[in-house]
DNA sequence: TTTGTTACCCTTTTT
DNA sequence: GGGTAACAAA
């Protein structure tokens, strides 16, 4: 072939392989199994996004082809590439691979597949979905209405519950195995977790919900049925599989039964990155990737790192490379660099905040836009002390991970209120509806919705009820509303409509009312861009936004702004400059995972993970105090933290070592001296 | 039965 | 600091 056509240029040899292997035919035939792994940086997106684009090319139906992503965004940005990739080759033929193209997660696609064969599934074609915190709710209303709410002895919490009936269903083990080896606190229950799963599942039947694990575990039960699975694997000629590690032993039987001979599938792995063992994805699927289909599985390996810094990998390979299982690849790349990752040690985590803030607006002055830095941590509450500085300076920033906009109370009222419209039968949501008013707790509530469920005529039975005195004012007009909602065919409007209702109560039910009637302000802009109320709620549950609005408020979608992320949400992404913040025992590793030899070696492929984020730039912060809030009341709230475990001494060279010790740049002379902790004297005051 | 108060426990990562 | 459970008061 003389010259490359357009989709495949700037490919190196590997990554062509990987991209156009047993692509043949017009339009090309489903290829054998394929396994990409590819290490971090080394263009595993790229070239998946190329193949995509290849079997395109040749002609491959585009409404024949399944995307599986780890996230929604990650989705997006393939499709993207797709799309440009395509539009280079075709022109304007390229067309609509967006809207004919399955693209999302494992749960948003069984979502759509299941809704599709609803019917025949014996699913109710409206049935909503429970996020996490919706099922917690609906677990301890059946936890109650089976009397195990009055042990004498402490039952495990609602959401403990929850976690160990999904890595039972995720990981496909016994609820003996999983009490034994993750929650041996709760092996006394497992009888009455047992009953407690048992009538939970009852209630979502009943109430025509599923939630996240109930998603993945119904699509996986359809393709148990010969007929079905040969029906709904034969929607799909190519079906190809992103960040392969972090699925669990669920998402891998739904891919083995939808492809049983493996032919049209490839997946894309790497499993120095798998990170979501606490999920129970697990690296097997990708080692017994070779194992699972009938036809022989071709392997491919991509090792060059196209992201990063020749120093910056190997110090992220000496991290890894103490790692108890070895992980054969070995990153290399072509970008010298005479600078090595900087290891800072700080006196302590305020220190850590002014050095992250200084060396961001230098590195800016250096030409670094704000958009081209990351500040990446173990947990959502890492980033405190620095976003309240950010907001202080004036800097803005977006935060992925932690807390969602989705949990915020005002926004959960007005979404359960379009909820129980959508599905009268959803007594979370109801739940959650009628309490709203004065003098409705959980006991009145539960006698109306149940009034509601025996008669069978939807939300209408609401108006021929009596409330409780203190609620008869608000009664009539919230009736009003369920019901107008639940005939309305039209979704332009509707949550204007219930803010009419819910915005006046606001005042009452939070001393805040301000930034939350921003963020309604910010939902209703998001459903504005969605055609009907089920695919909303559908969508809103599987990907929420992640805003922090009560933050900074929202940047402009164009401001520079600094990324805030979970090193769990950094997943994929790359800057040129990368602050890992809490480098110490107890932060990575986080104190939560120091059991198990597993957990441990998760954590570290956690700090493997972040280190690999980073392009040119790589800092990694060791603050070596802490203030902690605390349980021991009285006492000393500093706590001394160690460099984490996954630094020792003798990979040292690697970095870098830099000590920021204070001293300069704050008062010189006042910082020497005897040391009075004002901070702890000023909150002391309210103890 | 609701609402307010207090004591106590736990503190992760996400679809 | 934040959620939950148990108890007290309206």
């Amino acid at each position: 072939m003389s010259s490359e056509p357009p989709h495949l240029r700037g490919l190196d040899p590997a990554q062509r392989e990987a991209a156009t292997w047993a692509i043949d035919g017009r339009p090309p035939a489903p290829a054998p199994p394929l396994l990409i792994l590819a290490g971090a940086g080394t263009g595993k997106t790229r070239t998946l996004a190329h193949r995509v684009a290849h079997l395109l090319v040749q002609g491959a139906d585009p409404g024949r082809m399944l995307l599986l992503t780890f996230t929604r965004r990650a989705a997006e940005e393939l499709i993207r590439r797709v799309e440009r990739l395509c539009f280079e080759v075709l022109g304007a033929e390229a067309g609509s691979a967006r809207e004919s193209l399955w693209a999302g997660t494992f749960h948003a696609v069984a979502a759509r597949l299941l809704r599709r064969f609803a019917e025949r599934l014996g699913l109710p074609p409206g049935f909503t979905i429970l996020d996490r915190s919706d099922a917690a709710d609906l677990l301890d209303l059946v936890r109650e209405e089976e009397g195990l709410a009055r042990i004498d002895r402490r039952f495990p919490k609602k959401d403990t519950c929850l976690a160990i009936a999904s890595l039972v269903l995720a990981s496909g083990r016994s609820l003996e195995e999983v009490l034994r080896r993750q929650f041996p606190w709760c092996a006394e229950w497992q009888d009455e977790l047992k009953a407690l799963f048992r009538a939970y599942a009852r209630a979502k039947a009943a109430q025509g919900v599923l939630d996240y694990d109930d998603l993945l575990l119904a699509l996986e039960r359809a393709l148990a049925e010969p007929a079905l699975a040969a029906e709904i694997g034969g929607l799909f000629d190519h079906v190809l599989v992103d960040e392969y590690q972090d699925t669990n032993p669920l998402q891998g039987r739904i891919l083995a039964r939808l492809k049983p001979d493996g032919r049209g599938v490839t997946v894309v792995g790497d499993d120095a990155q798998a990170i979501y063992g606490f999920r129970a994805a697990t690296v097997r699927n990708i080692l017994d990737f070779p194992k699972a289909f009938t036809t022989p599985v071709e392997i491919l390996k991509l090792e060059r790192n196209y992201r990063s810094t020749q120093p910056i990998l190997e110090a992220a390979n000496a991290v890894i490379g103490l790692a108890r299982e070895g992980f054969p690849k070995r990153l290399w790349s072509a970008r010298a660099s005479s600078s090595k990752p900087r290891l800072v040690a700080l006196e302590d985590d305020q220190a850590q905040v002014d050095h992250v803030v200084r060396s961001v607006l230098e590195a800016r002055e250096q030409g670094l836009r704000l958009a081209d830095q990351a500040v990446l941590f173990r947990t959502a509450h890492h980033s405190a002390a620095l976003e309240v500085e950010l907001v202080r300076r004036g800097i803005p920033f977006v935060k992925y991970g932690g807390l969602k906009f989705l949990e915020a109370a005002h926004v959960k009222d007005v979404l359960a209120i379009l909820k129980l419209a959508e599905n009268p039968a959803d007594r979370v949501a109801g739940m959650r509806v009628l309490q709203l008013l004065p003098g409705i707790g959980p006991g009145t509530a539960r006698r109306l919705l149940e009034a509601v469920a025996e008669a069978g005529r939807g939300l209408a039975t609401l108006a021929g009820l009596r409330p409780p005195t203190a609620a008869r004012l608000l009664w009539g007009e919230l009736a009003a509303l369920l019901i107008e909602l639940e005939g309305a065919t039209i979704w332009a409007g509707q949550i204007e409509r219930v803010r009419r209702f819910y915005d006046p109560l606001l005042p009452d039910l939070h001393d805040d009312p301000a930034p939350r009637l921003a963020d309604l302000d910010q939902l209703a802009a998001v459903a504005a861009r969605f055609s009907d109320r089920r695919r909303f709620l559908t969508e809103l549950a599987l990907d929420p936004p992640s805003a922090a609005s009560d933050e900074a408020g929202v940047p402009l979608r164009d401001e520079d702004c600094l990324t805030l992320s979970t090193i769990h949400s950094a997943k994929g992404l790359e800057w040129k400059a990368v602050y890992v913040l809490n480098c110490v025992d107890g932060c990575i590793p986080s104190d939560m995972a120091t059991g198990m030899v597993e957990e441990v070696e998760e954590e570290r492929r956690v700090l493997y993970v972040a280190m690999t984020r980073a392009k040119d730039r790589l800092e990694l912060l060791v603050p070596e105090r802490f203030y902690t809030f605390g349980q021991p009341k009285f006492g000393d709230r500093h706590v001394r933290a160690a460099r984490s475990r996954f630094l020792p001494d003798r990979i040292l060279d690697r970095f870098e070592r830099v000590s920021a010790h204070r001293a300069r740049g704050s008062d010189p002379g006042a910082a020497d001296g005897p040391r009075f902790d004002l901070r702890a004297a000023l909150e002391a005051v309210w103890d």
